[in-house]
DNA sequence: ATTGAAACCAGCAGGTA
DNA sequence: TACCTGCTGGTTTCAAT
């Protein structure tokens, strides 16, 4: 039986597998949870369905693709900016991610870059819309079990 | 021919497909880029080697599993601190994300909570090892093609 | 990079409790 | 509702080319 959650026991043992590999298969899944294919399948396809599970991606490292900096950007927007700021975060692919967040800054990003003059060539664009803050990542460290 | 980068330019093709859905098959990709599913799954595989590619993950929505909360935590760690805090972080499921980086602040946290007293919990633990300054995240505003 | 063959899996229908 | 089995066509994997 189900508890009233949105999610059970098992839905978190399928969510924790697809963490560490969201390619794996209905059927290896079922192997580790002990649970046939098709019910692991329906499970996941609920969750698909319900908008648990968001999307499937992929992580790379971006040093090796010859991306020098990664880097946090917080900006602290200018009034009747937001807008236009939004709309340039949609236009610029180095942008891996964008936040509204509370605070004296209003917005936050991540950033991957070429080199410090692509940072700079940033910068500059961002600058238009808000005052920047620039933090560089150095090194990850995040947890392997989250 | 390929040319002398560590990727060319099928093998961002490969790569951007398996940005938008990680769990695409071999077959799809070949049929998407114009490739036999052995060719795609070798460069895969290439990429998997080098560490270009180093996890297939999941994103999943916090909000839906009954966590009300998403927090930046930047801290400012005291003097001789810095190995004890990575420690904490490694212990705490509810941090997602952690880097070091640059600036006034040593330690960039991504942080996920069930309520206000969660959050509460969390700074109380982290604030042992330095200064924390927090940030919430109020909305998501990545761009879809990044 | 491709082909071909064996093993394997996804997806679906039909069935159980 | 949640799970199972069994079937069919598609997929993965590997060796040979």
């Amino acid at each position: 039986m189900k508890n009233e959650s949105v999610v059970d026991n098992i839905d978190h043992r399928i969510l924790s597998s697809l963490k560490k590999n969201s390619r794996i298969s209905f059927a290896d899944l079922g192997r580790i949870i002990n649970l046939s294919p098709s019910a692991v399948r329906e499970r996941i396809q609920k969750m698909e369905d319900t908008g648990i599970i968001k999307h499937y991606n992929l992580s790379l490292d971006y040093k090796l693709l010859g991306y020098t900096i990664e880097a946090f950007v917080l900006v602290k927007v200018f009034h009747g900016n937001l807008k236009a700021l939004f709309m340039l975060i949609n236009k610029l692919p180095e942008i891996k991610e964008a936040h509204r967040i509370t605070g004296n800054q209003n917005v936050h990003l991540k950033v991957v870059l070429k080199d410090q003059l692509h940072l700079q060539d940033l910068i500059d664009k961002l600058m238009q819309y808000g005052d920047t803050t620039t933090f560089l990542i150095l090194s990850d460290i995040t947890p392997q079990e989250t």
